[in-house]
RNA sequence: GCAGGGGUGGCUGAGGUGGUCAAAGGCGCCGGGCUUAAGAUCCGGUCCCGUAUGGGUUCGUGGGUUCGUAUCCCACCCCCUGCACCA
């Protein structure tokens, strides 16, 4: 047997170039395509789909192998794949494209539609591209339309007077959690308030769902919390304060009614319309309106900045206590927020925190009701305000005091109720979504405006209600500018009326788009309802952690609000999501001023303090100039190698960093892998006993390599792909294997799991091993179960490795030893009565037994009968006992299995002479007659003594 | 402040239902083989000590539980993400 490779043929050039090839009859025989087949399982993968700019960047790459990865498994696991792709091509930037370079954001759009198109392609994703969609195609926006009517019929969708979001920047009002931080999303300009009639849906409305769906899906523990946080469900009370002397009632909410006695003020926003009303006229209105003005022109987020510093002015009048009927100074504090709850507080200065430091700036009285150990001092006076649960005291009425918690609350409530002056309350910290936007580039809210009429909805038979051409882009709403479009009928009365110029947000595009992917290429409908029923849900969704936030709870709630329309019966739309991680590369970072810096200062000191720069891995970004062009990469190392490193380098969700040496080194094994085909096919036909071990470890591989694709664990799936399995075949052959027959059948399956991650090179090997078709196209043929002599070869093997690798570790110190070379070995097995008492032991403490009484059994057992009995309980608890728990399930599967140890290493001692140098090995039981080393004493099962010579 | 997620060997990064963990894999580095040579592949090594398969010290810090803990409990420190005077 030759050690050296029979190929005759050269290792074949790895060569990127014949991707496009490959792609090309990919799209001919039509495999990606998607249709209803209802003799397989469907699978719906998904990434977000991306906004049209005119390049991909690594985040897109990373996105797209993810899912593809996931798709092609799906498909060769036999499931009918939906994987479809499309552009949320509605947006700001086309718009002010448009605006800077002049031209049209519809030219803009389909030209760089077109260009990332390629570049996407280019990647050999198995996208279904007949499905494609463009949300601003108007066979698309129609829908968005439709729906629009029938929330607007439903009460879901309406309009409002109210005081909005503004961005200068983006010239258009933000949806609350559009607004990050004082600051818009898209643009990061500063966002103030201002009243405005805009439109709204309800989402509201389905908060509760929201919130309960959560539960029932598979997303991250972060997205979960995010959306919860932002669904904001607080329990408790809405109470209502009579005002002394004048004919209102102010409401507030509490989440502690339990608190209620403690109340020694009520105080409302200055913005509450009640607050205006109580000073009008009086010498405290000129106060108020100083505070008013300061805080009202402040973005939301300056506000609660500035909220630390308590603000406040009195009303001048009293409230009255619901339940006492005492009464109680109405105060305007800067610290309550207009838009959530009521926009009024009952302030229990003795138990919230914020109350409490109002009350001592203001020198109201403080007030405890609660004590928080049972039966504590009521009289102890208060530091601080002790905002824990409690039990109650002090009040003023009967039955109340030494309640506790959720009963003490419960029994305020009741007792409100009981007066009609208050009630249990859910309260929500999201408020309705304003998708109006006074832009151009977006789906036109299909309303006229009509004089008589009012607002009313454009008919079904008219819409779409198309984007006029006809518009001049410089300032303010475009759609303003179009007479053709403001211009219409009133389609109730028929006289002239005026259209409705906002658009919709954007997020409305992509709240749906995952529904007419089901169903695509419909021209009645915006997708039939048994097909999207079908297709969905999403099965696997994947894209950026920045969209857990909006995009993901917007599609929620339209997935539910489209349900109730009755367009379709699914509940949730996604059943897993994974966000992955942000893709990274070194950018020059000051330790001193804890700054990220543009790559353009590497190599000279920190630009602020002029200390030296070191290096740090931050998010690829314009800014920074750390970004890596995916073009480039594919040009010089093709895409399966840019594939394969992004799968490779880190799990899914984990940032992973890029790195030019981590590339060039997955090219070598891109390389390697190439050379496959021609090593494996090259071989002679010599079946050997190796094929057994070599059929058993494919058969392994290949249920690992599912294990870690069904939990999408791709870096581990790509491990065995390309690394486990090249490491096994390079055994194979170096313990004297070289069976062609078995390099096909070895080929035939690891192509598939080598499609999954790189597929053109998949599809090499697939033509060289002379399979017909497509790989692509084609389904993993599972292989038969181990048996039982696969599962022994296994098991010698494991053995010998282990023997020899232990063989090697002491090789050193022995040779120190012997004062020169080893020339030969004795491999001692453990004598018979060690495995006894590992296998006993293993049962003992399977069944339950304790550590600690096995010594007890042991005593009983016939191996420790005899003189030897002291010196075998002693070996138990030094030896044994330890090591008993470091045997793994399959060591443990070997000790009480048939394996004979002699024999196996028998077999490989020939192998194990060569691997060490030695000239002979030889292999013994312990305490045999064979056994004239007296070293059984080191020896354990699986590891035996090893003695050089 | 609150919520969620983290802190592992030169770097990266698995594991984390207590024993399979001195701790996978990758990268880097070192040695060997191959080669005219370089590169690649292949083999071995890569916490410290060690006159024989062993010992010591390690998985943010400090305690605790246990025959035993990177893995469980408590406290603390640090990092990331989001929310934030939300009543």
């Amino acid at each position: 047997m030759s050690r050296k490779t029979v190929g005759v043929k050269m290792a074949k050039e790895y060569s990127p170039v014949d991707e496009v090839a490959w792609q090309r009859k990919w799209d001919e025989a039509q495999i990606f395509e998607c249709g209803i087949r209802e003799d397989r399982p469907k699978f719906y993968c998904l990434e977000m789909y991306p906004y049209p700019s005119g390049k991909m960047h690594m985040g897109h790459v990373r996105n797209y192998s993810i899912g593809d990865a996931v798709a092609r498994y799906k498909r060769m696991m036999g499931f009918d794949v939906l994987y479809p792709i499309g552009f949320d091509s509605f947006g700001m930037p086309a718009e002010n494209a448009a605006m800077d370079e002049g031209g049209h954001p519809y030219d803009i759009t389909e030209r760089n539609m077109a260009s990332i198109t390629q570049q996407i392609k280019r990647m050999g994703f198995s996208y279904d591209w007949k499905r494609q969609l463009k949300s601003h195609d108007p066979r698309y926006y129609k829908w968005n339309q439709y729906y629009f009517t029938k929330f607007y019929e439903q009460g879901l969708a309406y309009q409002e007077y109210a005081p909005v979001n503004w961005c200068e920047q983006c010239e258009t009002v933000l949806a609350n959690e559009q607004v990050k931080a004082g600051r818009c999303w898209r643009c990061n300009g500063p966002v103030v308030q201002k009243e405005m009639e805009q439109w709204f849906l309800n989402i509201n409305k389905y908060a509760q769902e929201l919130v309960d769906g959560l539960d029932t899906i598979a997303f991250p523990e972060n997205v979960k919390s995010l959306q919860r946080d932002w669904l904001g469900r607080s329990e408790g009370a809405e109470i209502t304060f009579e005002v002394e002397g004048k004919d209102l009632n102010i409401e507030v909410f509490t989440t502690r009614p339990d608190t209620l006695f403690g109340v020694t003020f009520v105080t409302l926003a200055p913005e509450h319309p009640m607050a205006e009303q109580l000073v009008k006229g009086t010498e405290y209105e000129s106060a108020w309106q100083d505070l008013y003005d300061e805080v009202s022109v402040m973005a939301e987020f300056d506000r609660i900045r500035d909220m630390k510093k308590k603000k406040g002015v009195p009303s001048g009048c009293f409230a009255l206590h619901p339940l006492t009927g005492e009464r109680i100074p109405i105060w305007i504090g800067n610290f309550v927020i207009a838009s959530y709850g009521t926009g009024a507080v009952m302030a229990v200065p003795g138990h919230d925190e914020r109350d409490f430091d109002f009350a001592k700036a203001f020198d109201i009285p403080i007030r405890r009701v609660l004590v928080m150990d049972e039966g504590g001092d009521a009289d102890a006076p208060l530091d601080s305000a002790e905002t824990a649960h409690g039990w109650m005291v002090n009040s003023p009425l009967e039955g109340f005091d030494g309640l506790y918690g959720e009963e003490a609350m419960k029994a305020v409530t009741n007792a409100l109720d009981l007066k009609g002056s208050g009630k249990e309350t859910i309260n929500w910290k999201i408020r309705p979504w304003l998708i109006s936007r006074q832009r151009y580039w977006g789906t036109p809210i299909p309303m006229i405006h009509c004089e008589d009429c009012g607002v009313v909805a454009v008919p079904e038979h008219d819409l779409p209600v198309e984007l006029p051409t006809d518009v001049a882009f410089g300032q303010g709403n475009p759609l303003e500018t179009s007479e053709a479009f403001l211009n219409v009928d009133c389609p109730d009365c028929g006289k002239a009326a005026r259209r409705e110029t906002d658009t919709m947000d954007t997020f409305v595009d992509s709240s749906w788009y995952f529904m007419r992917f089901t169903d695509a290429l419909n021209d009645e409908k915006c997708f039939d309802a048994d097909v999207a029923n079908h297709f969905m849900n999403v099965d696997f969704y994947c894209g950026g952690i920045e969209h857990a936030q909006m995009h993901l709870i917007y599609a929620r709630f339209y997935t539910k609000a489209l349900r109730d329309l009755g367009l379709h019966s699914i509940d949730e739309p996604f059943s897993e999501l994974l966000c992955q991680g942000m893709v990274n590369s070194p950018a020059p970072w000051c330790d001193s001023c804890q700054l990220t810096l543009s790559v353009a200062h590497t190599g000279s000191p920190c630009p602020h303090c002029g200390s030296e720069l070191s290096e740090r891995s931050a998010k690829m970004s314009k800014s920074l100039g750390n970004t890596v062009s995916p073009g480039l990469m594919i040009e010089q190392y093709g895409a399966d190698t840019v594939r394969l490193f992004i799968l490779f380098a880190a799990n899914p969700t984990a940032g992973m960093d890029w790195s030019d040496l981590g590339i060039a080194s997955n090219h070598r094994v891109m390389i390697q892998m190439a050379s496959m085909p021609d090593k494996l096919l090259g071989w002679g036909k010599s079946p050997s006993s190796m094929d057994t071990w070599m059929l058993a470890r494919l058969k392994q591989r290949c249920a690992e390599f599912q294990q870690a694709m069904d939990v999408f664990d791709l870096r581990r799936a790509v491990e065995i792909s390309h690394y486990d399995l090249i490491k096994d075949i390079n055994w194979y052959t170096r313990r004297g294997g070289e069976n062609a027959e078995l390099g096909v059948q070895i080929l035939k399956s690891w192509t598939h799991l080598v499609s999954v991650s790189t597929p053109h090179l998949a599809e090499e090997w697939w033509q060289q091993i002379g399979m017909d078709g497509l790989v692509s196209g084609s389904e993993f043929v599972h292989l038969p179960k181990m048996s039982d002599e696969e599962q022994s070869a296994l098991d010698n093997e494991t053995v010998l490795r282990s023997v020899l690798d232990s063989a090697r570790r002491i090789k050193d110190v022995a040779e120190r030893h012997l004062d020169g070379p080893a020339q030969s070995a004795t491999i001692v097995v453990s004598p018979p009565w060690k495995r006894i008492m590992a296998v006993e032991a293993l049962d003992f403490i399977e069944q339950g037994g304790s550590v600690k009484n096995f010594v007890g059994h042991l005593s009983q057992m016939e191996i420790a009968q005899g003189e030897r009995k002291g010196e075998i309980i002693g070996y138990w608890g030094k030896k044994m006992l330890p090591q008993v728990f470091k045997w793994d399930d399959a060591s443990r599967a070997l000790l009480r299995g048939s394996l004979d140890e002699v024999i196996a290493l028998t077999n490989g001692s020939a192998f194990i002479a060569q691997e060490l140098g030695l000239e002979s090995v030889q292999v013994v039981l312990g305490e045999s007659a064979e056994d004239l080393t007296e070293r059984a004493g080191g020896s354990m099962p699986l590891a035996p003594a090893i003695v050089y010579a």
